[in-house]
RNA sequence: GCCCUGGUAGCUCAGAUGGAUAGAGCAGAGGACUUCUAAGCCUAAGGUCGCUGGUUCGAGUCCAGCCCAGGGCACCA
């Protein structure tokens, strides 16, 4: 419909001025028409006519039966106002299918075992899984992967903790009792305040990378509670895992391709192997150690390696992460684009802010983290304040909202009252404006009807129920959930002041309405699963 | 010093390819209700879009410089 009109518009403006021109239609403001364009301010300038006049001459060519009326207004844009008929048919459309066939891999989240799961990893968790929504919306295959550091200092300053915390093996499915988390948090203090303990953990250490008999039973068990609490909390969240990597395991893939490619792509410099990243306008840095021990980037280079053996037929990879990583990506990416171009012109890094409190921030350095399960209970109880008893799930499309509402890329500022509060722009409000209309659906007896001679209410609401599709897709081309989350919210708003103004029972428009509150209802569900938040059928 | 993010109302945030009076929510002020869920709706108030230049018929949006905040800059992850 709207590249018919798009083309429309374009014949227009051959025909008239032999001008070649590309018209995207906007959306502009209600009051307006349902679609706009500037060309004729471009031509304007362009030809050396007053847009108007351009204007006007396009309108009076502009035939199309999806066309009411088109009018010129303010410095030249000219407003399109559809039929009612091709209004229905705008909302009808599906978003489009077209990543279909396509296999896409995201990974997300990387909590590291030994340490607890904070906001941050909450935040990646949520806006990565709302994306891979949108990637299987438009037909993709996905897999959803993470990846964990399972060595390095934060092991051992765990396994110490475990050691003189009192680490009860005897009782493993005590996650209170056994929390790993707590047993890093009081390593690392000690780690920074104690030097015999310093001492202690740099040993361990060196015990991890060795794999020494003597930790392999605390480190094994440590690995096991992790990953059980990390199961917990996604399970709480609804959300699935298909594939786990660990650092050890990229390790030595990662230094076998450095080490093949030292002399090409990296190059020696004081006993470490190095990438030049000046030479494509970043910085150096270092891929192995003077001791021959692979960095973070390596076991980077070799975790992208590890995911193209195990799907050879992914199209796309992409990664989310904090912002932090930003730049040692690009240097990481940059060196796998000259030993895989192909495929680091398939990755794509994407980055998420900090998150903090509004109540204090976090400070990760002495392993004070606000914690992901922390949230979790906070915003339980702030709800259940509010409204006692309602499903667990409920809860979970507060939180979750409150995430994926921020466009993805700045710092986010999370305040437990606000999300869980029942006025506003949050998760509850758009449950609740769902279940107001479901009300309405059950309560009648009557059946939908065609939507036609729509009153001025009905039409904003269907107007608004047509901008779905397009949202979808764009939110899909740019892999920003947010989008969504924005038009919800605005659909949500569109509805309620219909239902403020009109009346659906016992009206005389009752068929109309109906099948209108339908359509509403049906598509404020689909968007909310899109982001995984339930749409709940009363509240 | 160099690089990356960000800077929009008191607070938290939206603002696609440059376009019509810069939008929400919260907080604060006022209002309507014999009605399908008031977790709602309506009205007003609140802005030098960090600053200064530039490009353009037109800049929150593009360019340059500067200021501020956060992050990153070789053997940690």
């Amino acid at each position: 419909m709207r590249q018919e009109l798009e083309q429309t518009v374009v014949a227009a403006c051959k025909d008239l001025f032999d001008a070649r021109v590309t018209v995207s239609l906007t959306r502009p403001d209600e009051q307006f028409g349902d679609y706009a364009t500037n060309v004729a301010l471009q031509l304007g300038n362009q030809l050396d006519k007053k847009p108007r006049e351009v204007a006007e001459a396009i309108e009076s060519k502009l035939n199309h039966p999806a066309i009411q009326s088109v009018a010129v207004a303010g410095p030249g844009f000219l407003n399109i106002t559809l039929t009612d008929e091709a209004l229905v048919k705008v909302a009808e459309k599906q978003p489009a299918n077209n990543l279909k066939g396509q296999e896409i891999l995201v990974e997300f989240g990387d909590p590291n075992p030994f340490k607890s799961m904070h906001i941050g990893h909450l935040y990646s968790y949520i806006v990565g899984d709302a994306i891979c929504s949108l990637l299987e919306t438009a037909g993709a295959t996905v897999r959803r992967l993470s990846y964990h550091g399972d060595v390095g200092l934060h092991v051992a300053k765990a396994i110490w903790g475990m050691q003189q915390g009192g680490y009860d093996s005897a009782a493993a499915n005590d996650s209170k009792k056994n929390d790993v988390g707590l047993f890093y948090v009081q390593g690392a203090k000690a780690y920074e305040s104690n030097e015999n303990a310093k001492k202690q953990i740099d040993e361990i250490n060196q015990l991890v990378y060795a794999k020494d008999a003597s930790i392999q039973g605390l480190y094994t068990e440590g690995m096991e509670r992790s990953f059980d609490n990390f199961k917990e909390t996604l399970e709480t969240l609804g959300i699935k895992n298909d594939k786990s990597y660990l650092e050890s395991e990229s390790a030595e893939l990662g230094l076998e391709t450095v080490r093949q490619n030292t002399g090409k792509v990296f190059t020696e410099s004081d006993s470490a192997i190095v990438y030049e990243g000046e030479k494509v306008g970043l910085h150096t840095r270092v891929f192995i150690t003077g001791k021959g021990l692979p960095t973070y980037e390596t076991k980077d280079l070799g975790l992208t390696e590890l995911k193209k053996r195990d799907y050879p037929n992914a199209t796309r990879s992409i990664i989310i992460t904090a912002n932090e990583q930003a730049e040692y990506f690009k240097v990481m990416l940059a060196a796998l684009k000259e030993i895989d171009p192909e495929l680091a012109d398939k990755t794509k890094h994407l980055t998420h802010g900090f998150v903090s409190l509004s109540s204090g921030k976090m400070s990760s350095r002495t392993g004070d983290v606000y914690n992901a399960a922390t949230l979790i209970e906070d915003v339980h109880e702030a709800m259940e304040k509010l409204h006692p008893g309602s499903p667990k799930d409920h809860k979970i499309g507060a939180i979750r909202y409150a995430f994926v509402k921020h466009r993805l890329g700045g710092d986010l500022v999370y305040d437990v009252d606000e999300s869980v509060s029942l006025e506003g722009n949050s998760g509850p409000y758009l449950q609740y404006a769902h279940a107001r209309a479901r009300s309405i659906l059950n309560k009648s007896t009557g059946q939908a009807g065609t939507l036609e001679k729509l009153q001025p209410g009905e039409r904003s609401l269907l107007r608004k129920i047509g901008e779905y599709p397009e949202t979808v897709e764009s939110a899909v081309a740019e892999l920003l959930p947010s989008y969504i989350a924005t038009y919800l919210y605005e659909l949500a708003q569109t509805f309620n002041r219909f239902y403020e103004n009109n009346r659906v029972i016992g009206d005389a428009r009752e068929v109309v309405r109906l099948g209108l509150v339908q359509r509403y209802a049906d598509t404020l569900k689909a968007g909310l699963e899109l982001l995984n938040i339930p749409a709940p059928e009363r509240m």
